[in-house]
RNA sequence: GCCGACAUAGCUCAGCGGUAGAGCAGCUGUUUCGUAAACAGCAGGUCCUCGGUUCAAAUCCGAGUGUCGGCUCCA
């Protein structure tokens, strides 16, 4: 499958391409703007460039307070971001929590003293000598940067603006809101080392992260998210729900405890029932392999950094970083007509990948993980009809939790290899395909790898965070050719197939921490490791308690009983905190009649409460659970 | 990998040079209970690892390991 499967998403923090740097006139524009009553009607005009203004001239405040408590700092660039705002600092020390504190207390001065934002235009030359004159050396580097870039382009030195707010003054193309005062509510938010330029050669300079709205409710609303997506993360959940595990002796992979394993399995079954209606035929390739495979592949060039690798007995082997290559060995393993296509080869392949260890994080970010791919053979004629399909496959299977996909298709970028007129045929029926099943999809152009014009599936989970899922890639060259992919056509003559690649949740790993963090670990019914706890209300309940569990189980319910001595109460507090889907609680009344009497999680109190026979109760969870919904 | 922070009981955390603490969970006993915590007792620790400073280190210093926040946003 494709490299990108197991990156880490951007999780609530999309990138802002062109964030807080309109054009120029649209700065002229608000500066210029006579006096404004106040933020909240600023921002009503509702341009997105006005936020973020705001949230630019709240990093210039920032650095205002940053220099003035620490003089010598060298400023990096302080952009408006996706949530807020940040600004790189050059600083003499490790910034501290306290720092944090301090910073903020200062700009609340700086945002009570009014201060206007100036704009001021000079000469090119004399602006780069006010720079350097001010020791801001990263500043110069900027400049200089620009200068080049306009005289590549044929340009003279371009004339450069600095912005001023009190005692500051910053080199800044703008915009900027009228005058310090006419900042929102904001808080600073975290210290992270981040690298001049994001250049790993170049200084470790130190981000400073802040949030600013239009009004204390929007603030509000964006600590709530915060908050909630630290209460839903799943590295807590994890432990709270008894999921699985990380340990120090093998970083980046998940130990699965047995309820975790239990959601693991329902997923991978739940798609191999998919895989069954649509004639997959599941393999299984080696994890150990040489690196010759790799060299083959291609991989040894692009990939070594990320493999594990080892000697022996004077061979370097590798565990495996993705299945793909291996596929094509069972493909060649006898000759194919073109009666054999579409051959579709699925394999849960348990793969490793040497993530830098920095980057490592729960089970979004791992070394060691599970994908559920497949390498699909096609012959020409049959691309656009398998490209549905797998559209329609997507469909299905984020239905089965309650997500929408959404597409992005990305086409053929310059340094591609391959038939031109292949990729073009490729790209052509990918579009048909997505006509044909009436979904639309966001087109990126050039954005595809070098070998094929790849399918993004993104979803918004719960708290609206974006996450990318998985990828459907068409691959023309890379593994027909390299691996001499051919089968025989009705005239006896050898073709190349095209191989499809793709995986549907992707990273198992990854989906499940997804999954944890979108349901708030309150799972629903078909993938529940506990569907049900029955709960006896004193001991002599026990006995039929467990009677009526062995009846759920008989239909396939997963289904606990607490037989511990807690009163009732207690119960149902733990089983509320497991998430569990139902509580039934048995007791002398119940005992008499067969039945038990339903609560639902996160049931209010005081809800309306429902006594049901046993068998009743099995045919209800029973009909629930097959119907796999979300 | 790099920058910074953090690492104390199963979990969440307090203690920050002078005998290791709490709540929850666990164990034992009592309680048999009607929709989100019954009561009592007991047990539980190489204070991440290694080294250093000190009469004395969980606490200060250094190295290692792991975890967390970041490392794309171009005045």
């Amino acid at each position: 499958m494709a490299d990108n499967v197991n990156e880490a998403a951007p999780a609530g923090a999309p990138p802002a391409a062109d964030a807080g740097h309109a054009a120029g006139a649209v700065d002229v524009e608000i500066l210029e703007a006579p006096e404004r009553g106040s933020v909240d009607e600023l921002l009503d005009a509702g341009a997105h460039d006005e936020l973020d203004a705001m949230r630019h001239s709240t990093a210039h405040v920032m650095a205002e307070a940053v220099l003035d408590l620490f003089p010598g700092t060298k400023l990096g660039i302080g952009p408006a971001v996706a949530d807020g705002f940040y600004y790189d600092f050059d600083v003499p020390r490790a910034l501290t929590p306290d720092d944090l504190a301090a910073i903020e207390v200062r700009m609340r001065e700086s945002v009570a003293a009014n201060h206007p934002f100036i704009r001021r235009e000079v000469p090119f030359d004399d602006g780069r000598a006010a720079v350097e004159g001010r020791g801001q050396t990263y500043k110069v580097e900027i400049l200089d940067d620009l200068a080049a870039k306009a005289k590549a382009a044929g340009e003279g030195s371009p004339a450069i603006t600095f912005y001023e707010h009190g005692p500051f003054s910053d080199l800044c193309r703008g915009p900027h809101v009228a005058s310090t005062g006419k900042i929102g509510p904001f808080k600073l938010l975290s210290v992270a080392g981040a690298y001049w330029r994001g250049d790993a050669k170049r200084p470790a300079l130190q981000r400073i992260y802040g949030t600013v709205w239009a009004d204390q409710e929007a603030l509000d609303a964006f600590l709530w998210r915060r908050a909630e997506a630290k209460k839903r993360d799943h590295r807590r959940l994890g432990v709270q729900l008894d999921l699985f595990s990380f340990h120090d002796v093998s970083p980046g992979a998940a130990f699965w405890h047995p309820k975790g394993q239990k959601l693991y399995r329902l997923l991978e079954d739940s798609m191999r029932e998919l895989q069954a209606r649509r004639d997959y035929l599941e393999v299984s390739t080696p994890m150990l392999v040489s690196e010759r495979l790799w060299q083959q592949s291609g991989h040894w060039d692009l990939y070594r950094e990320n493999m594990f690798l080892f000697e022996s007995e004077n061979q370097t082997f590798s565990l495996k970083p993705m299945n793909c290559p291996e596929s094509t060995f069972i493909y060649r393993s006898r000759k194919r007509s073109y009666r054999d296509l579409p051959l579709r080869y699925a394999e849960y392949g348990r793969l490793h990948r040497n993530e830098l260890s920095g980057t490592l994080s729960g089970l979004t970010r791992v070394r060691q993980f599970v994908q559920d791919d497949a390498h699909i053979y096609v012959r020409p004629d049959q691309l656009m009809e398998e490209i549905q399909a797998l559209l329609g496959e997507v469909r299905e299977a984020y239905g089965w939790f309650g997500l929408t996909p959404r597409f992005s298709f990305a086409t053929k970028p310059d340094k591609a290899i391959g038939d031109p007129a292949l990729w073009e045929r490729a790209e052509r029926l990918t579009m048909e395909a997505f006509a044909a099943s009436d979904i639309s999809y966001e087109l990126k152009p050039k954005d595809g790898t070098f070998y094929a014009p790849k399918i993004d599936i993104y979803i918004d989970d719960a708290l609206g965070r974006e996450w990318q899922m998985a990828t459907i890639q068409i691959d023309l060259t890379m593994l027909p050719e390299r691996f001499d992919l051919k089968y025989d056509d009705e005239t006896g003559a050898a073709v190349r197939p095209i191989a499809l690649h793709r995986a549907i949740y992707g990273s198992i790993e990854r989906f499940i921490g997804i999954l944890v963090e979108h349901f708030a670990g309150a799972f629903p019914l078909w993938i529940a490791p506990v569907q049900a706890v029955v709960i006896p209300i004193a001991d002599r309940h026990v006995e039929p308690a467990e009677e009526l569990a062995s009846v759920l189980r008989s239909r396939g319910l997963r289904v606990e009983v607490d037989a511990s001595d807690n009163r009732m109460q207690n119960k149902i507090r733990l089983a509320q905190e497991q998430k569990v889907p139902y509580m039934l609680v048995l007791g002398d009344r119940e005992v008499e009649a067969k039945t038990a009497t339903v609560r639902r999680r996160g049931e209010e109190k005081g809800a309306a409460q429902e006594t049901l026979t046993w068998d009743a109760l099995a045919d209800r969870f029973a009909a629930e659970a097959a119907a796999r919904g979300a």
